[in-house]
RNA sequence: GGUGCCAUAGCUCAGUUGGUAGAGCACAGGACUGAAAAUCCUGGUGUCCCUGGUUCAAUUCCAGGUGGCACCA
């Protein structure tokens, strides 16, 4: 295979936005963003979105391509950017992914299962169960639909066993029966490039970032977003905080330190998410000319082992 | 300078009628297959300021020291 997708991955704030830009200029292509908020053209403050200057750079895709009220999933996602590594990969042979979205990321890259679609009032349905009758009632739904799911689930997690149920209930099958776990094969290779830092220096450029946010105007963002707070979109960090603000539950200050706070905890919850993939390969930063070799050394072997 | 109060986890503090201690926040670790910046789980991280004394035993009581705060000079 002479396709190569390049992913550049990392936690918040780390500095992929430009370091993706420079190695994107040095090998001549294009950026694929995969980052499950910069998606959203309404927001672009909060979501640390890339500049106009620095979309002018290179070219970018996935940047404000959907709206806020827009559905949006993983599975979207791989379809969206198959069919775009299908075009772009007739004039690059090398792309370049960048984000921080792992699940999004797993799914570009072939490791989430093939699974039906749902009609939404289904998993309204079971939403509205959890909320009436409790957690206990719909591990009992799981409990009997996919005994097998049921023993490995996480059972405090109302969201994990509502999607299973959904999709019992949806195909007649166990979801279990779906995750087969074997990853779907792509007709590129692949090179995981993970930005890595000591966690105190990450933690002080991610409160930096913050309070940069605040003082370009994240505050007003949010404020006009908060029509759409309801949808899944606004549930992100940086705009929840700011409409705790805005009902007078915290105070302003507060609501800056626990966008911050949970800004940290994102960040590790990333890198927790990244600790189990043994194909990335760990950089600093600013090893930018390290990283840009060990792209070219292992492209050249994938390239040789055809 | 004098008097009083305080000193316990990273921070704010509680507590031990003397048997080496616990809350909140911060933090640490983990899970994760179409909501993923979402959702969920686990964990107390400690020279109880220092030095003596009393005691079987002192973080706790006593004395001195050091530091902080308040008031008086």
């Amino acid at each position: 295979m002479n396709n190569t997708l390049v992913i550049l991955l990392g936690p918040t704030g780390i500095g992929k936005t430009d370091l993706g830009i420079d190695i994107a200029l040095y090998f001549n292509t294009e950026i694929i963003s995969c980052d499950s908020r910069q998606f959203y053209r309404e927001m672009s403050i909060g979501t640390a979105s890339p500049s106009n200057k620095q979309l002018k750079k290179v070219k970018h895709h996935f940047i404000n391509h959907i709206s806020v009220t827009d559905y949006y999933s993983a599975s979207r996602f791989e379809d969206d950017f198959m069919d775009l590594a299908k075009k772009l990969f007739a004039r690059y042979n090398i792309l370049l992914m960048v984000g921080g979205s792992g699940l999004y990321i797993d799914a570009a890259g072939g490791r989430i299962d093939k699974i039906p679609d749902v009609d939404p009032s289904v998993r309204e349905k079971y939403l509205e169960k959890f909320h009436n009758e409790g957690l206990e009632s719909i591990r009992a739904d799981l409990r009997l639909l996919d005994p097998y799911y049921y023993r490995i689930v996480d059972l405090k997690n109302p969201k994990r066993i509502i999607r299973a149920l959904e999709i019992c209930e949806t195909t007649g099958k166990p979801y279990s029966f779906f995750l087969q776990k074997k990853g779907k094969g792509r007709n590129f290779n692949i090179i995981k490039v993970g930005l890595t830092m000591d966690r105190q220096e990450l933690y002080r450029r991610i409160n930096e970032r913050v309070d940069r946010m605040i003082a370009e105007g994240l505050e007003e963002e949010a404020r006009e977003l908060l029509e759409y707070r309801n949808c899944n979109a606004l549930n992100t960090v940086g705009y929840k905080e700011m409409f705790s603000y805005f009902d007078g539950e915290i105070s302003r200050e507060k609501a800056i330190e626990l966008i911050k706070r949970n800004s940290r905890r994102y960040a590790k919850r990333q890198l927790t998410w990244w600790a189990r993939d043994d194909d990335i390969k760990w950089f600093h930063p600013q090893e930018k000319e390290g990283i840009i070799r060990h792209i070219e050394t292992v492209k050249r072997n994938d390239e040789e082992t055809k």
